[in-house]
DNA sequence: GAGTGGTCTAGACCACGCA
DNA sequence: GCGTGGTCTAGACCACTCT
């Protein structure tokens, strides 16, 4: 016989319990959570037990920590979160920071292919968000967002998008980003690259492809970006 | 005045004891520390101690721990952990296992830009191993590498050099990897990348600059890949 | 069954932030 | 000085592996 897991440990099942009163906006981003000691009593549980919850929580970058204040909920709205999934960088290691422009919105059906990256049905709507990337004036990348209509409903009411826009997600729609996907390649510019970028056409362009999942699981946004490296580099620091 | 860290945990303690004994050869990669209990009575602090120690060697991938069998130094050797940081896979998500050929091997003075990226001296002697990489009999990539003299004397002895190059570090020389920096970008294929390669002049080519760090936080390899990437993509997955 | 790592508890004390 | 998270300890029991 093929046998379940069966077998769960205290602190996993506090760990997700805490995230579905998070994720169910009993503590909202940025405010603090009730102490371990409060917790322990609450769930029934040791402090030390919630400790583990906790100490999980904090390295998935679910909660802050803070010694001597207290245990907030993530905000991506956080200077040095904001831009977490945002790995361009200088040649010389100094983190950039991007801003935006141009963005067009259309509302369309989603594309099979869009489909099968975000496990969705062939039939569902969604948005597509296109707009240029600077850094400091320089057009430095193309970005096309694909978001599913049923998660951001009315999206095209906050155009035009924040600069930042999973702290959008975050604040209007509940979403919260935990982890990404990308699949990089090289490729050449094309004349619709050459317009928005203002390079020649035959310009080598690194291609992200990502897929962005949300804190519980789903695949919720697709975005393909078109990226001059001739001045930014791509970081990986891997371990 | 300004002031030293001054506090020290003594799990952190605990921990970097048990680095260097392991660079130190004490146990090799692949063979079994004494348990929890014995190496808290060894170092005379509680058990819980060393294991927090361990549960922060075993997240940095030094060790490896078993359920009812023990803790054993992690070896590179092994199928999951070989290509760890080798990040091409097949569009579909497949991992591709590479190999290697054409390699050749010299010996020169470091350049100035490798000097400082290795945080070495200007003169240092070094190792440069060019070599293509192939998956599925299909050439994907040319790789120049650079290894330090000084830390890998006599490599050319080696030569044909295996097709994992941080087994063969950790095995000749001691040297465990453990975290790798890369610097990633778009760029047109030349004619000396076209021969390797077998793709006509003008191909995008992803180029990924990699420097290598070693447990004892030594910066021990540069390499410069350049890979074709039409039928392999980057994986990056973060959160 | 013996031995290992994994979980859970309870309690003490320490470092930190803030009022 | 209080409350918070962070460290450290000691001991019990559980799940897993091997003999």
């Amino acid at each position: 016989m093929d046998s379940a897991p069966q077998y769960r440990p205290l602190y996993s099942q506090v760990y997700e319990t805490l995230v579905k009163r998070i994720a169910a906006g009993e503590w909202k981003p940025g405010e603090v959570l009730p102490s371990e000691q409060a917790l322990a009593v609450q769930l029934g549980v040791s402090q030390g037990t919630v400790r583990k919850a906790l100490d999980a929580l904090a390295l998935d970058k679910v909660i802050d920590r803070h010694q001597g204040k207290g245990t907030y909920v993530a905000e991506l709205t956080q200077e040095r979160s904001l831009f977490r999934f945002f790995r361009l960088s200088r040649p010389d290691g100094k983190r950039a920071v991007p801003t935006s422009g141009d963005e067009i919105i259309k509302r369309r059906r989603i594309k099979s292919f869009e489909a099968k990256a975000l496990e969705l049905a062939d039939d569902a709507e969604v948005f597509e968000i296109v707009r240029t990337r600077f850094v400091d004036e320089h057009p430095i990348a193309i970005e096309r967002i694909v978001l599913p209509v049923q998660y951001y409903p009315d999206l095209d009411r906050h155009s035009p998008l924040p600069n930042a826009l999973y702290a959008l997600y975050q604040r209007e729609y509940g979403i919260n980003i935990v982890s990404t996907h990308e699949k990089l390649r090289a490729d050449i510019a094309r004349r619709d690259d050459t317009r928005r970028l203002g390079v020649p056409v035959g310009t080598p362009l690194l291609q992200i492809e990502r897929v962005a999942v949300s804190m519980n699981g789903k695949r919720v946004e697709w975005r393909l970006s078109r990226c001059d490296t001739s001045t930014l580099v791509y970081d990986v620091t891997s371990s």
